[in-house]
DNA sequence: CGGTATCCACGGGGATACTG
DNA sequence: CAGTATCCCCGTGGATACCG
């Protein structure tokens, strides 16, 4: 981690994988949602405000396939699905956070930076 | 950092900017570009290979707007511009190779993840 | 050298309606 | 309840050509 001087590292590591969905914008919301145990397909819905249920699915989905959510199905009637955050989802999980806060920690800079770049660029 | 359990948090920190280009392609890779000394825009172009000049201007102002980088330009002929990187932008040059590190630390665990699916779904 | 100008391809994501 | 099925929009980003 200290000499990754080859901006190729960002090329998900070295293209052994396909694209990870990792900065995508349900991934992060999904985990959040799950940090405190299982939830129902429709239970994700309401603090995602506004997903639709295809968008959800295909996020779960990928999530599934990554290994940072665990799909439970039970064949009832009606159907009952619950979805869980795994170790690996919630080792992700950490990092996003990390990554929020920090622009939460920088959020005045930001804000400061972009109305100094308007100032210079009114002219 | 530790009640975030509002998934709106990851809404740019509260919608109070617009988006701040973090998770796209090229921000990431110009930083590490930077990190050991001013590049002029040729020059960045060499270890972004690929990257056409369209792409590298837009994404070199919208890293310019947010402060992550500093652009110096000297009215010469032929002209010469050279780009910098700000303390903002190495603070979040750290990030991201944070999360980078994470993709590196667990590739196996996604291979493995996507093999297990791969079987689990082949039915 | 350091960009613009145009055009275009693609994938994430949204709206709406329907189903086992 | 937990999804599918369609259709469509838009932003990132790539290709190519041109300019002061």
């Amino acid at each position: 981690m200290s000499e990754p001087l080859d901006p190729a590292m960002f090329d998900d590591c070295g293209d052994v994988l396909g694209p990870v969905r990792i900065g995508d914008k349900w991934t992060a919301r999904i985990l959040v949602c799950l940090k405190d145990g299982r939830r129902r397909f429709s239970e994700l819905r309401v603090p995602l405000r506004g997903i639709t249920p295809k968008v959800l699915t295909e996020s779960l989905r990928a999530a599934e396939r990554d290994g940072f959510v665990e799909r439970h199905a039970y064949p009832e009637i009606p159907p009952r699905v619950e979805y869980e955050i795994t170790d690996l989802g919630r080792s992700l999980l950490g990092v996003m956070e990390t990554t929020c806060a920090w622009t939460a920690a920088h959020l005045t800079e930001l804000i400061r930076a972009r109305q100094a770049y308007l100032d210079r660029t009114a002219s």
